[in-house]
Formats: C-alpha cells, sequence, structure tokens
DNA sequence: TTGAAAGCGCTAACAT
DNA sequence: ATGTTAGCGCTTTCAA
C-alpha cells in the first residue's frame, strides 16, 4: 500500500514537470512564483502524501526553528505558566519549543543545555542563573541568545527576564510584620537544590534580621519540589517545634496549602492561631479555604517578556538586555 | 574572540591529524576506535568548543532521535505525570521528546501532528483517540510508530496505552450507589471539547440508567479544562438547581475541590449533606479536608507502559500492540 | 518566474 | 583501527 520510503521534493518535481527548486519556492510564503505553479505542486504533493522534511531543511539553510528551554519540572503550574506564555508568543511565528527538565539540579541542567545545543536551536532559554561552570561556558559559547529567566542573575550571561526571590519574600515579610506578627517562621526546601528556594529563604532571614526578629524558625522540608504532603509535615513539625509561631512563609502555595491543610485537620485556625503566607499565586491559592496570601511571580509574563525579547533579537530589532518583573504581593484571608 | 563560524569534525579532524570518519567515530559509543584516538579527539573537540551538529546527523542517517508527543495541555498535573514516564523511559536511551498542546481542540491537533512529522520523529504519541479525519491520514501515513493514549479507541490507528473513561466513571456511580447514593450528579465540560470528558460523561448517563437512576443532574462547567473555580461556581449551580442532590461526581479533582470550597464557604456539611467524587488522583485530592474519593487513571504508568512500547517496536522486539490500563477506585472521605 | 549547480556536516558503505 | 567516497533532501547562489 505505501511505499518504504517517503516522497521527496524531487518526486513531486518530477510528476509536477517543474524543477526541485521551484518546488521548495512552492512551500516558502512569499516567494516569487506562479500562482497555478504552486497550486499543482501542492495537490501533487497531498496525492503523495508529502511531509516536508525539516532536517534536510535545518541543514542546507543553517538554522532551524527550536528554541530550546529549560525549566526545574513539568509538573509545575508556574514553569508552566512561564512555557505557556512563550510559546504561545513564539509558535504564532512558527518556532517549535525543544523542553527539557532538570529536575531541580544544576549537573542535571548541563547536561541538558549540551544536549540541546546540539539542535541548533535559535535562542535557549534557562531557568535560574545559577549553572555548573561547564553549562556556563556553553552558554557563554553558544551562537545564539542566552536568556535566563526567573531570577537576576549575580553575573548575567546574556539576556535576563526574571525577579529577585528575596525582595519578594521581603515584601511578604514586611506585611506580615506590619500585621503584628512577631514570631514568624519559613517552610523550604533543601538548600543545596533548587536555588530560588533558597534566595527566598535567604530572603526571610535578611527581612526579619531587618526588623530586629528572630530568623531562626527554619523548617527544612525536604528535597524540592516540597509537596503539599511535604508542606504538611512540616506544619507538623513547626507546630511541635515551636508552638509559639504567629505565622509562616511557605516556598510555594503548594506546601503553604499542604500546610493549611495540616491545621485543618488539627483544628488549629487559620489564621486565629496561625497565619499563612505562600509564593507563587498557584490557584489553588486563591480558591481554598481560608484564601492564601501569596506572591504573583507573572510567570506567565515572564515567558512573554522572554518570546518577544527572543523575536526582537532574531529580528535584530533594538532590544532591552534585561528585563525585571514585579512580584506582586496578593493579601488574603489566611493573613489578616 | 570567537570565531564566526562553529568547528565541524573536518576542523577536530585537521587538528588530530586523523579523517573526519574517525572523529565521528570518536564521538559514537560503541564503535571500533583505540582509545589514545578518541581521547585525543575529546580533548582537541573541548579545546575547540565543539558542538555535536544532530541537524547533519539526522538528515545523513535517515533518523532522528525525536519521539513526537501531543498532549491536551501543559499545565495538567495528570498529563504531566504521562509525560514525566515517557520522558524518563526515553531520555535514558537517548531521545528526546518534542512536545505539543493541542489545548483541547482537534483541529489544533491537526496542525501539530504536521508540524511534528516534519521533524521526522521515531514515533508519535497522541493523547486521546479522537481526531480529524486529515489528521487520522497523517498518523495512517506515518511511517513511524503510532500510540494514542488516554483512551480506548473505537478504530485504533495503531497501537494504543489506555482505559475506558466510561468505565472508570462507572465503577464509581457503583460506589456510590452502593454506599447509597441515589440523587447523583454530574459536573463536566462542555461535551464537544475534552472527549475523554464526554466520555465520563457519557459513562455516568448510562452507569446511572443501569442502576435505574435519574440521570438528568448534569451541570455543564464550561470549556474545558475546568478550573477548581468552574468547579465552584458549577457547585453554587447544582445546589441551587437541585437541592436535593445527594451526591456529584466531577470531571476531574479539580474541579471536584472547586466544588468542594464552595461548600465549605457555604457551610454546607461534606459529606453529610452531599458527597464529592472526583477523577485523576491529583495530589490535591489526597490532602484536602476532606480527602476526596478518585479515580487513579495512572497516568505515569500511561507514559512508562508507551515508553517501553516504543523502545519495544524500535528494537524490533515483539510487542503487545494494544495495552489496556485499570484505573483504580480510591474510596476516601468526601464519599463517606 | 523558473532552473542548474553546488554543498550544508555528517555517516553509510565499502575498502584497507 | 582507520580512511575514502558519496550522498542524505533540501536551499543558497547564480543564471536565464
Amino acid at each position: 500500500m505505501r511505499n518504504d520510503k517517503a516522497p521527496t521534493m524531487a518526486d513531486i518535481a518530477r510528476k509536477t514537470g517543474v524543477s526541485p527548486m521551484t518546488v521548495s519556492r512552492a512551500f516558502k510564503s512569499g516567494s516569487l512564483i506562479s500562482k497555478d505553479t504552486r497550486d499543482a505542486i501542492l495537490k501533487a504533493a497531498e496525492e503523495l502524501g508529502y511531509v516536508f522534511d525539516s532536517t534536510a531543511s535545518n541543514l542546507r539553510s543553517q538554522k532551524t526553528d527550536f528554541i530550546a528551554v529549560t525549566i526545574p519540572s513539568i509538573n509545575n503550574a508556574n514553569f508552566a505558566d512561564t512555557v505557556g506564555g512563550l510559546s504561545e508568543t513564539l509558535s504564532a511565528r512558527g518556532f517549535q519549543i525543544l523542553l527539557g527538565y532538570t529536575n531541580y539540579d544544576v549537573e542535571e541542567e548541563e547536561r541538558l543545555i549540551e544536549q540541546l545545543l546540539r539542535r541548533k536551536p535559535q535562542a535557549i532559554v534557562v531557568t535560574g542563573g545559577k549553572h555548573t561552570p561547564r553549562a556556563r561556558r556553553l552558554l557563554e559559547n553558544a551562537s545564539v541568545p542566552v536568556i535566563e529567566t526567573w531570577d537576576v542573575p549575580a553575573e548575567p550571561i546574556g539576556h535576563f527576564v526574571g525577579f529577585s526571590n528575596a525582595d519578594a519574600v521581603r515584601s511578604m515579610v514586611d506585611h506580615f510584620v506590619a500585621a503584628g506578627y512577631r514570631r514568624i517562621a519559613f517552610i523550604g526546601g533543601d538548600a543545596s537544590r533548587d536555588t530560588r528556594g533558597s534566595d527566598r529563604r535567604l530572603g526571610f532571614i535578611a527581612a526579619l534580621a531587618n526588623h530586629g526578629l528572630d530568623a531562626s524558625r527554619l523548617i527544612d522540608a525536604g528535597v524540592p519540589p516540597i509537596s503539599m504532603r511535604e508542606g504538611a509535615n512540616a506544619m507538623a513539625r513547626l507546630l511541635a517545634e515551636f508552638p509559639d509561631t504567629e505565622a509562616v512563609i511557605c516556598v510555594s502555595d503548594l506546601s503553604a496549602f499542604g500546610a493549611l491543610t495540616e491545621c485543618q485537620r488539627r483544628g488549629v485556625p487559620v489564621p486565629g492561631r496561625i497565619a499563612i503566607g505562600g509564593f507563587g499565586d498557584y490557584e489553588i491559592g486563591g480558591i481554598c479555604v481560608p484564601a492564601l496570601t501569596t506572591i504573583d511571580a507573572q510567570a506567565r509574563q515572564i515567558g512573554e517578556r522572554t518570546g518577544r525579547l527572543i523575536l526582537d533579537l532574531l529580528d535584530d530589532r533594538p532590544d532591552v538586555p534585561h528585563v525585571t518583573i514585579e512580584p506582586r504581593l496578593i493579601v488574603r484571608d489566611s493573613s489578616r
């Protein structure tokens, strides 16, 4: 039934009585070709079941339409939103996103970056501003734009679209302090892995110090990503170890929700007995009871701005190399 | 500083004093080459900042290491789990997943399939068993394995790894009926879009009919995917339109959780006044209070089995063409 | 508007 | 264990 070898442009050319070059032109929009010829070619292509071969096109033209992207985890609504914004902006222009997951590990990120660069993407987007020395070198040597996101890197490799995680948490600490809370704790992950998470923890410590408050109420919830369950377990430990705690800030809304459920199971009133803050403005924080005070990091906007930056760069339009996003504090019932 | 044109194998060959073919061999594992030669080549490559060009390799060898995958949405933990299982199984063998989002739309799926096939993937995995006629034709003509997932297609194109959404919901209806509930409602999305969601709705109707019960308590929660918020709104309408309802099955745990929060805001006891069931065994269903009765569709296992199926096919190992997954009913406090 | 020639960077196939 | 030759399917470049 079906031929073993797929038809090529040469086959279409033969069938239509034109040269392969004309067939090639028929598939490119905006190329000089008569309407009749193009129609005949497209018809022949459909009849033959022709599928354009990007592989060959990419090699000959020495460019692909790939944009490489690394994110810590596929299963995270924040990063999914960023990729969604990026994808929407870029796929309108025919770019295809090549996605890789680092699993919150810079070693894995290094492997991934190397693998992705072999595909000759037109740009590479990474999450975070901390990398292994070799990963950094690979990115520096890449002859395509590099965009770091979700962070304000100490030494940007190229461009970045992000925000200071520490500053964002500071704004939440300020809110809690202004609301009268003094004994404030932090629930976060193992410091060595998720750099954005550790930045939040450091921001928490600095902000408390700034207010002259004790910053030793730190609960380590495990290896990132911190799940709802781990948030719940951490809350149990917090209540045991620091029973007089008045408020707790969690590294994400997911762990914050887990912590909230632990209070519900124990009959601990939130915010009456303890107030809770999250991070990331996940959907759950807006709908759970009580709704969670959180930081909207504008995940989708990060993706959109990154996408637009890439288009500007590829179109040789003047660009702003560094885009700083302003996270917004959202105060909800869990802290008032 | 950096040369404008990237170094190729020919450059390494020149620098090392071997032929380009030997350089090629140095990068392939398990090829006949002396350790000294390989070491020298890899060293030269590192010095030159060489990056392997998959583009050229793919064209010459007429094979890529892409596996194309379409999922309805990037922002869904169930599909993320499937992709995670797939990714883990396949990336161990050096495959790279090419991911596309259909946004729950078969027209978009058609465009996506065409775009993905141009990349010459070694296999294509699609979510669902319903496609446009043209998408079906594209898949049938693709000279690579096609695997439909998350469904048991009426007419499979090639292979499938999935389960019957209707049967899964039936098992939940049976549980509710056995537990004594009679006036049971369904909250789901617009029937025309999410085919798995409509299958669940149809399964609900058939199962109630089977028990001789009224199956007219159907709340349309909007266009898929149904958010937590839409679940909450749907619960509000359910309580208004069918105030004597004793139990409700929601198209997913997310909408079920939204529905639960609406009850919490109104002081409606769950399950005392109304029982709730979800679908998908999302993390939230296991930790919220009360925890949600749900169906575990084994999302991750779907991905893993699909990955192993692909490896079997590509290695010419004998395979089982159709894999049926058994969803498991999980009974929790929301229905007892 | 169309065609002819050449070649992108790698590797299959064959040779030594 | 290494080398030589040719060519994958397109598109750049130049010509008509």
